[in-house]
RNA sequence: GUGCCUGUAGCUCAAUUGGUUAGAGCGCCGCACUGUGGCUGCGGAGGUUGCGGGUUCAAUCCCCGUCAGGCACCCCA
């Protein structure tokens, strides 16, 4: 047997390639239709491209190795980086905000398990060059519209947003000093997943007694709601996110989450995560706001935000809600030689048929009729033509409806126009099973 | 990287307390069917039981190792 592929690495085969599919045409589409453009970078980038700036978290999982020219260099496990560099090297040319979209495939060495391999596809979308509120309601608008173009609604998936900032003007309030930010935050994430553990790292912050049980109680709803009521009165601007948000009209998907904190350290305002809202999967899309990361990057004093969405966690919600696509057919037509004396006139027509843009196949053996068509149903072909000695002898060919069973003989003058317009007036397929 | 669980045909699964030649359904190929398709019937191919070692008269079954997958940690592209 031939060697197995990697582990955490993903074949395609057709059936698997045609989701994949589906779910790049989506994405493709919707950041379109919110004006975005597409880039890419390099798979393979310098080693010290990440271990210089990127957060620990990622670079402990770096896929990395030296090359035969003993450079050192790292399959590269997100995007921001190689989008720091282009824009560092050309945003004083271009005109702000900058809408750019991208679908790297991400590589990062660790243990796979479901929805978490070592390489995936991941969409990214960044808006660069505008600080304001409306920004994020914008890119949050965008994640929520992938969902919309794959028939997912807000009953399937939840959006939980909070601002590093608004949080951290509350915790002060409650007072929590600056120094003790950091550990704060890093409890926070926790809380959810690990009550106990959050509590602990709190205990050894040496936060007064208040201010822990104000920490604690942002897992209860009612502490978040009167948090949420708040925010008008507070000089953040997660207030107007949420109120942009309403005035487009997804306020319907939204949660305000401030447990929400996201792993990595360099985001500087709204952070925001897309869950299955039975939260039997991974985040399906995380994202948020990085002011500063730009610059420390690739030298570009921009604000900017962002998310990122895999494909794998993705399709699996796609998988489970039924929203796959449908079994596509390889073929429009299939055309099937009754004798041996018929198969040059099966070619010369098949190939005709091809060069008008028809997708067509024929048998490339001497099976019997009812074979050839046993075939074409296999493939999906909504029509098949038969040729024979007869229809030769008057000019003609059979045409069959495969899927309504009926069958009409057809001019070969005719037949190319008379196809055109069932192929384009009828579905171009049907089921071909049973 | 740590712990637990699971590996039998392309797929889904069987196989008595360890006991003869490891079976079935689906799928695939062929025949019935030499001018007409999804049915039916019959037949066929396809397995070193993940791999390696050990215990035993005998291992798919028990033990160890290894690889792969699942789950939980870690972490969360």
């Amino acid at each position: 047997m031939i060697s197995k592929g990697l582990p955490g690495f993903r074949d395609f085969p057709p059936e698997d390639l045609a989701l994949r599919a589906h779910i790049f045409r989506v994405w493709r589409e919707v950041a379109a239709r919110y004006g975005f453009e597409e880039y890419d970078g390099p798979p393979l980038e310098p080693l010290d491209l990440y271990t210089g700036k990127s957060g620990d978290e990622i670079v402990a999982q770096l896929y990395s190795f030296t090359d035969k020219g003993e450079r050192q260099v790292a399959l590269r496990p997100e995007m921001t980086p190689t989008l720091a560099r282009m824009i560092g090297a050309r945003a004083n040319g271009m005109k702000k905000p900058i809408r750019w979209f991208s679908i790297p495939q991400l590589f990062r060495y660790e243990r796979q398990q479901r929805g978490r391999l070592r390489e995936h596809f991941q969409l990214n979308c960044d808006l660069i060059g505008e600080a304001g509120p409306l920004a994020d309601a914008e890119i949050i608008a965008l994640a929520i519209d992938v969902m919309r173009g794959f028939g997912l609604g807000p009953e399937d998936v939840r959006v939980r947003v909070s601002d590093r900032r608004f949080v951290a003007f509350r915790l002060a309030a409650a007072g929590v000093p600056d120094e003790l930010m950091p550990g704060v935050f890093r409890a926070i994430d926790r809380m959810e997943k690990d009550p106990d553990g959050a509590s602990r790292m709190l205990g050894e912050l040496q936060l007064a007694p208040g201010a822990i049980d104000w920490i604690v109680r942002l897992t209860d709803r009612g502490h978040v709601d009167d948090l949420l009521r708040a925010r008008a009165t507070v000089s953040t601007p997660l207030g107007a996110t949420l109120d942009w948000l309403d005035k487009i009209g997804l306020a319907d998907w939204i949660d305000f989450d401030p447990t929400i904190v996201r792993g990595l350290a360099y985001y500087t305002g709204t952070v925001f995560e897309l869950f299955d809202a039975k939260r039997t999967l991974r985040a399906i899309c995380g994202g948020g706001r990085y002011d500063t990361l730009l610059q420390s990057l690739g030298g570009a004093d921009l604000p900017a935000l962002g998310f990122g969405m895999g494909d794998v966690v993705l399709g699996e919600l796609l998988k489970d809600r039924g929203l796959h696509p449908a079994i596509a057919p390889s073929i429009d037509l299939f055309v099937a030689a009754v004798t041996s004396d018929d198969v040059p006139y099966v070619l010369k027509l098949a190939h005709e048929l091809r060069d008008a843009g028809f997708r067509v196949e024929y048998a490339l053996n001497g099976n019997p009729v009812g074979k050839q068509l046993n075939l074409a149903n296999a493939r999906g072909a909504r029509f098949a033509i038969v040729i024979g000695p007869d229809e030769r002898a008057r000019g003609e060919v059979q045409l069959k409806d495969l899927m309504a069973k009926t069958q009409e003989a057809v001019n070969n003058t005719s037949l190319v126009s008379h196809l055109s317009s069932l192929v384009a007036s009828r579905p171009m397929s049907h089921d071909p099973r049973p």
